[in-house]
This record gives C-alpha cells, structure tokens and sequence, in this order.
DNA sequence: CGTATACTTGAATTGAGTCAATAAGTGTGG
DNA sequence: CCACACTTATTGACTCAATTCAAGTATACG
C-alpha cells in the first residue's frame, strides 16, 4: 500500500491522523502561490478540491467569454493572457510562470484566452468551491485580494511601456522585468515564448523584436547564444534602458 | 436645531434611535460605490470614520510612492491616476467618476498618481480602520474584490487599446466608452478633461487627437458644439470602429 | 480688452510597420 | 547520419501612421 503523492482526491490523505503527504503539501510552488496563506490543515482542505491538469504547448486552457467556472494555479510551465480584436490583432496582456493564479475575475466570464506556451502543469479549482472557502478562510481572501492588488499594479506598468515607451525601451523594460523574476541564475534568460509571442505583448512587431535584440547584441548590451537564451552582459545599462 | 446632512463625524447620527440622515445615509452616489454592500446601520458606522475633502482642479489627491495610508471614494467630480517615465512622458492609466472607489493597493506604497481634473468631492477612509471593518463585513472585502476585478478587466481592456489600435479606433473607443458610462443623457458627451489627457490616456499626442477629432467630424460621426462638448450623430458607426 | 491657455491646422520628419527574401534551427524518415 | 520539409528568426528595402515643430485661431478670464 504506497502512499500516492501524486493523484489527486485521495481520501486517505485528508483523514486528520495522516502525516504523510498529500501532493499539495510537497508542492513545490506553494510558497510562490496564495496556497502560502493556508496552513497544513487547509491545504488538506483544499487538496479534496483539486484537479490537477497537464497541457501539451499551444493547448488552451480556457477562452474569452467562456464562462469563468475555474480558477488555476500554475504549477509548472507558462501561460500567455491574450485578447484579440477581430480582425486577428493580437495583444498578450500578461505571461504567468509557475505559482501564478490564473482565472481572476469575479464576472461570469473570462475577459481573455489561456493558453499553454510550454508544456504546463495546472492546479483547478472550481470558483463556487473557492468561494465558499474563502467564507471560511478569510485569509486566503485576503491573499487573493493582494494577488489582484498586484496584478493591477502590473497592469498599470504595462500600460506606461505600451503607451509611452519605444521599441528599445519596451524590449529592455521585458528583459529586465524577467532578470528581476528569476534572480538565481546569473545573467542568463531563458526566453519560454517566441518572437511573435514578445512582440504581442510589447505591442510591436516580431521584426521589430528581432531588430532590437540584433541591436542591443551589437552594442554588447546582451549577447545571444541561442534564439531563446539571453546573456546580460551590461545589467546596468539594461536597467537604465528599461527605465 | 437644524440637522446637518453635511458635516462629518456627526455623533447625533450614528446614535441608533436617529432615523434622521447621516450624510451616507443621503449620499447620491452610494449606490455606485462600494457603499452599495452596506446596509443602513453599517452605513452608519462608515460614517464615523469618514473625512470629506473637497479639492480644486489640479490639486493632487496622492503622488505615486506615497505611503499609501487612505482610500477615497469618488463622490463628485472627476478624477486622473498618471503614472510617470523620468524624462516627463505620462501615461494616464484610468479616469475616475463619482462612485469610483480610489486607492485599491494592498501595496505599500501607491502605484500611480491621482489628480483631480475638476473640483473634486472626495470619502477618505484611512486604510487600517477598512481593514478591520473588512473583517466584520466581510461583504465589504468581496465588494472591494469584485471592484479589483473589474479594474482589471478595464486595464486589459485597455493594454488591447495601447498595443494594436489605431489612433482612429483609440479615439472611437474612448468615446464609446464615455457614452456606455453616461447612459443617459442622449447622446452629447461631455469631457471633463482636456486634449492632452486624453492623449496620454490613449498612448498619443495631443496634435494627433486633435486631427482625428477633426476626421470624425468631416465625415459626420460626430459633431463638436464645443471642445468638450460632443454630439455623437453616428452611434454605429462610433460603436463599428471602436471594435 | 488684453493676455494666457487650450485647441486646431500645416509641413516635415521619423520610428516602427509591411512586404519580401534569406538564414538558422528543428524534427522526420530513409 | 544526412537530406528534406517546416517552422522560426533575421535582415533588407520601402512605406506610412503618428510625431515633431511651428504657426495660427479660438476660448476663457481677470
């Protein structure tokens, strides 16, 4: 009889006098994530509620104007927010990376599309069974007050870049911004998404991106060994760049 | 003994036996705000911790850093939040209206600054005494949520706008905007702020939102009896290139 | 009624976009 | 392991929407 850490909905692993592990208490993002607000207790609570999801690159997740049943957590992989006009014009509001909370909006649907950039691990919940645990843990409400708190300062940032900032700017504004979220690895960027992907949500295009980039590598400003990999040879003057 | 609907932090109204109107009792934009969760003896209590200001047009309501001490509710007038690059270039991320709740940043410090474009009416509430009404209503704090989110969506919105429109369909969906909001009066909108907010509110210059102004009118979609009064004279038409 | 402020219009410029051609990866099957 | 197809990224030449700079013209206000 091994103790499953992986399967969702385990019985066993919510009985009061069980030490071992449900998956939700080795979760490796919960630190990262509102699950931080709850105790080991709750998060038993809240592991009885879970569905957890794999989704292959280019899946998605849910679509604009779907009804917004669930709500996510990213566990691995990223996610791009997109909204569309219908003509096909294309605008990428926001990437999520593992820890993220996905489906924030307290209206009957989403007001954007998810979709997988990498291959993507998810945490779902469904909203009413979130809603009725916040009636009980007032802290985890509040947790997720902070997370829209935060996104919406993050929004406002991103309509500064969009609606004030050059090409240049843009493009070194959304390096730095990665450079700040994955402190640990020296200087070098993983880049999850395309070209195309980068120019959505700088409000550019993909010429554009790749022009810039060729030009900061040229002034010695980055240097890139592959499309996606990014060394920061010049922190300081990104950061200025950035603005 | 005359009744004061005006004076704040009269004590004679929040005495329980008082049906006479404390000033939130009265107030005619409660049913915008956040105000609207709360039930008359609520209200009653709100109205203890309130402080009533009233601001000249341009005077700042808070600067972007400012320990981010109040909220406001918006109860006349109209509000501009801007968000600034060091070499002076402004983004204007949201105008407010009367019943528009002010401050939501669960943050430190603000995140942008909030200017009053006309003379201004103002609830301020200072951010501890909301926080611990929020654990006896907590109504309160998914009135507040919900308002978060719905900003959220506007800023989403909004980054669409910036990113992939044109000046054109920027300048149309401005005015859609504004109409759908004063649901009303038929169709004469007026602007409480000026060609060069609404420049930086839609990424542009002022010069370019004078020309498409211009256009708009040449071809009979709208009509400009003043500078900041519009006649919309084509709805369709206004509603077809705001996409 | 003059002066400041806000708005409009014109001409020239430019940053980023479009269209088109390469180049560089990436994976597949022989 | 290589040849092929396919996708993704880069580069070049040209275009254009929006900006910049510079007058003008309303409008409001003491």
């Amino acid at each position: 009889m091994a103790i499953s850490t992986t399967k969702s909905q385990n019985k066993r692993a919510v009985s009061r006098n069980v030490v071992a592990l449900n998956p939700c208490r080795v979760c490796h993002v919960r630190e990262l994530s509102v699950c931080a607000a709850l105790t080991p207790d709750e998060l038993d609570r809240l592991d009885a509620l879970v569905t957890r999801l794999r989704l292959r690159a280019g899946q998605i997740v849910f679509q604009e104007l779907d009804p917004a049943d669930h709500v996510f957590n990213v566990t691995a992989g990223n996610v791009r927010l997109t909204k569309m006009l219908p003509d096909g014009r294309r605008q990428i509001t926001g990437f999520l990376w593992p820890g993220d909370f996905l489906g924030l909006a307290f209206a009957d649907a989403y007001a954007y599309t998810a979709e997988a950039v990498t291959p993507l691990g998810l945490c779902r919940f469904s909203r009413t069974a979130l809603e009725a645990l916040f009636k009980e843990m007032p802290h985890l409400e509040r947790k997720v007050l902070s997370v829209a708190s935060n996104e919406l300062r993050a929004a406002q940032d991103q309509m500064l870049l969009l609606g004030r900032k050059t090409a240049r700017e843009k493009l070194s504004s959304f390096l730095w911004q990665l450079r700040q979220r994955s402190r640990g690895r020296d200087d070098t960027l993983d880049l999850p998404m395309n070209r195309a992907d980068i120019a959505d949500y700088l409000g550019l295009t993909m010429e554009t991106v790749s022009r810039t980039f060729t030009a900061l590598a040229r002034e010695g400003v980055l240097c890139l060994t592959a499309a996606n990999k990014i060394v920061v040879r010049e922190p300081g003057t990104l950061s200025r760049l950035a603005l």
